[in-house]
DNA sequence: TATTGTTATACTCTATAACTATA
DNA sequence: TATAGTTATAGAGTATAACAATA
């Protein structure tokens, strides 16, 4: 249908092109937008991601939230460390794993998080405006595929 | 038509819907992709960003580079200074504002232009794998309509 | 041996502020 | 008074490596 609404010279992307350049300018914007709605719950970006993984029936271990947020070993360390800091989350010792944490909200973290849940979507709602509600569900599909793709190395014949 | 497709907790975000952690992690993995592209290449992501605004009739001002790319005014200081001394762009006085510097490719970068173009297609070909024809276009559309979004402000009555 | 988590180091990005030279 | 650029600082993210405890 609209295939040709961008005649897209194709052969020398020139930066409007490059999907990281893209994907880091909004990045930035939504980026901002969180911080602003979350300002007044007194936590950052990082400490909200984590929240919003927690509320589950089985035990999240720190390699869990790694993989979910794609966030760094060590980072992960420190977001937690501040969460417990905070008081909005403690480290269990994981049923199965003895090396691994189970990490749980408490009940001050459960409070958090519904609030971090209203927020988020606040700033959904006030980035996305740009867009036709179809067209809302369409890039949040395309990033969740994109985002979830597999890497494939250039030699992987499989 | 697939409005329905992702029935979607509308109402408690639990961090698949959250635009900012969904563009976190696909900005992740391009920025990982880009940079393994350019390591043969011998600079980084945020030159390669640089050098790609750079093929333009027109002068580019630093602060034309921090609007283009979303980028720090003091980072883009460094950004140059690493360029220069690199040999790949300098900064030239420019044409009408003393104040400003237009910053221009050396021989020598326009030649790393045209392998950072050519790595750039090779990274986005391997990034956009994932999705078809059709929705690799919708995607790249739909970020440029969504970074490009002004910000509007909660009391802005406009 | 491999994995979970911790600690430490170094580099980069970001935000902020103060400063200059121009406008 | 405002803007383009520079410099300096602090806070955060990322990458890496080494390590302890456990699998």
């Amino acid at each position: 249908m609209d295939a040709n609404s961008h005649p897209d010279t194709e052969e020398q992307p020139s930066g409007t092109d490059v999907v990281g350049l893209l994907l880091r300018r909004a990045h930035r914007r939504a980026a901002r937008e969180f911080s602003r709605q979350l300002q007044p719950l007194g936590i950052d970006n990082r400490h909200a991601g984590v929240l919003l993984q927690l509320a589950r029936d089985e035990p999240v271990t720190q390699r869990d939230l790694i993989a979910l947020l794609g966030s760094d070993k060590s980072t992960m360390v420190r977001n937690i460390d501040e969460l417990e800091a905070r008081g909005l989350a403690v480290r269990r010792p994981h049923p199965t794993d003895r090396r691994a944490h189970a990490i749980q909200p408490t009940e001050a973290g459960l409070a958090v998080l519904a609030e971090v849940r209203s927020r988020a979507e606040a700033a959904n709602d006030n980035l996305l405006t740009c867009l036709q509600p179809d067209e809302r569900a369409q890039l949040l599909h395309l990033l969740r595929r994109f985002a979830d793709a597999e890497e494939r190395s250039p030699d992987d014949l499989s």
